[in-house]
DNA sequence: GCCAACGTTGGC
DNA sequence: GCCAACGTTGGC
């Protein structure tokens, strides 16, 4: 299984918004980059996945899963974008913070360091190991 | 709220 | 096919 790392503001739809939506989860639309896109086709069901809240909080604040492959994205007529449906398997007891992270060294190539601005990253099986370790929370 | 970094668009 | 202009993202 792979893992990713899911990017949302909290202020639009944040952690607490995709647990409320329970089993069924969340269409992940409006993601209009090719790089994330493509992150997004390469998905497999039951592939899991950090939730980031970017712009305001900025930390992996739990474990979301892939509940549905990538299909047409409902909020757009171009055939261009798709998407995937993810849905909540559980919280970090402790938030990782995006600092926390600039400060390991062996976080220093995480996608979201290098390329910010990236909403669907890929995330190394390491990567994923010692931030869930540090998230005090299993993988 | 600002602005740097990045991605996309479109004129040439 | 280059690159200037523009729009968006996200850390600060």
């Amino acid at each position: 299984m792979a893992h990713w790392l899911f990017k949302s503001e909290p202020d639009v739809f944040g952690w607490d918004d995709l647990v409320a939506k329970g089993k069924a989860g969340e269409e992940w639309d409006g993601v209009r980059n090719y790089q994330a896109r493509n992150n997004m086709r390469a998905m497999a069901l039951g592939d899991t996945g950090f939730f980031y809240h970017s712009r305001s909080g900025l930390e992996i604040v739990g474990i979301a899963e892939v509940c549905a492959l990538a299909h047409p994205d409902s909020t757009t007529d171009d055939e261009r974008w798709e998407c995937v449906d993810i849905r909540a398997v559980r919280p970090f007891v402790q938030p990782v913070s995006l600092e926390t992270i600039k400060s390991d060294p062996r976080l220093a190539d995480m996608v979201l360091v290098k390329n910010s601005r990236l909403s669907v990253q890929p995330v190394t099986d390491a990567e994923w190991d010692i931030l869930c370790g540090m998230g005090k929370t299993k993988p």
